[in-house]
DNA sequence: AGAGGTCGACAACCACGTTGTCTACCTCAC
DNA sequence: GTGAGGTAGACAACGTGGTTGTCGACCTCT
């Protein structure tokens, strides 16, 4: 059983992922936070770390800054964040994570490090932090590649 | 540095999926096989393995049945899956895999046994193997008890 | 013969991403 | 100063991969 074949491993990963967030999706809404989004998550992560504008928030999550205009507006409308225009650069609107959102911050930190305890109890904590250390060895450095490209093919 | 959260955890594989996705897609459109998606891959994939109907394929990928025709259904369009009506069973629509398509999925699994290749030289075979282990214990059941369970809510 | 389950189709919808285009605005070289 | 070029955000159209709900056709089993 040569198998795992490349293609298997694409998916265990993808699967890995879905594992992780259907789970903490569907007790974060229990918890008194629906409609959240692992988008959302992951865009309130990023925008609480400093990218609190969306083209920056763009370039954060290697996605279109239309795209991270979007995951803004959805959080907005949640009331996970609020918006302000910048008086130094009318040009920027800078996004400010509200109470709630980090409170929703706080709880969905929690319920992935959950998954990740129950994870690493079941394999074993070293093998677990070993894997990660793997992961960002492999694909840590195409977040940093891609943080000096051009988000935007063309204007 | 208690580093590598729950939630970095997701990312990372999320990310890595990406990344070796990302990468066969692209080398696929210009080896001659434009407008093939992941879903695509791996659905030809399940159903060569003999998930050769609508609804079974929705199973096998933990998926509704509908989600899995229209994935077909692009297949179809493709070229790369072909449809007759059972003899003995007139509700089922057998799909078939053409040339074309097992071309396809020749060429898709080389890809990402390339990429898988990759990885393995930088990180080591042992390490990766690890980790594909890992991940299979974590996560392999849960396509199994999934297996069970109804994929359609209601009806 | 009928009840109930399964199959595929169709429609509407949603989340998340993409391009392309536009206007407002800042910055810097001249 | 002024004009060129880059950057920010808004808007629109679209693609993809999912979801529910509903339906008629078709087994299957009692």
């Amino acid at each position: 059983m040569a198998r795992t074949s490349g293609a298997e491993l694409a998916q265990l990963l993808l699967g890995g992922f879905h594992a992780m967030a259907d789970e903490v999706i569907a007790e974060l809404e229990r918890r008194g936070h629906p409609g959240v989004r692992p988008a959302h998550e992951f865009a309130l992560r990023a925008i609480d770390a400093g990218a609190d504008t969306a083209s920056a928030l763009g370039r954060r999550l290697t996605v279109s800054k239309q795209a991270a205009a979007k995951t803004i507006a959805g959080l907005e409308q949640l009331g996970y964040v609020g918006r302000t225009s910048d008086p130094s650069d009318a040009r920027l609107k800078r996004v400010q994570v509200t109470p709630r959102g980090h409170e929703l911050m706080t709880v969905g930190a929690r319920l992935f490090d959950e998954v990740r305890d129950r994870w690493a109890a079941q394999i074993g904590a070293a093998q677990l932090a070993e894997i990660e250390r793997q992961l960002v060895a492999l694909i840590g450095d195409r977040r940093e590649q891609a943080q000096g490209e051009a988000p935007q093919r063309a204007t």
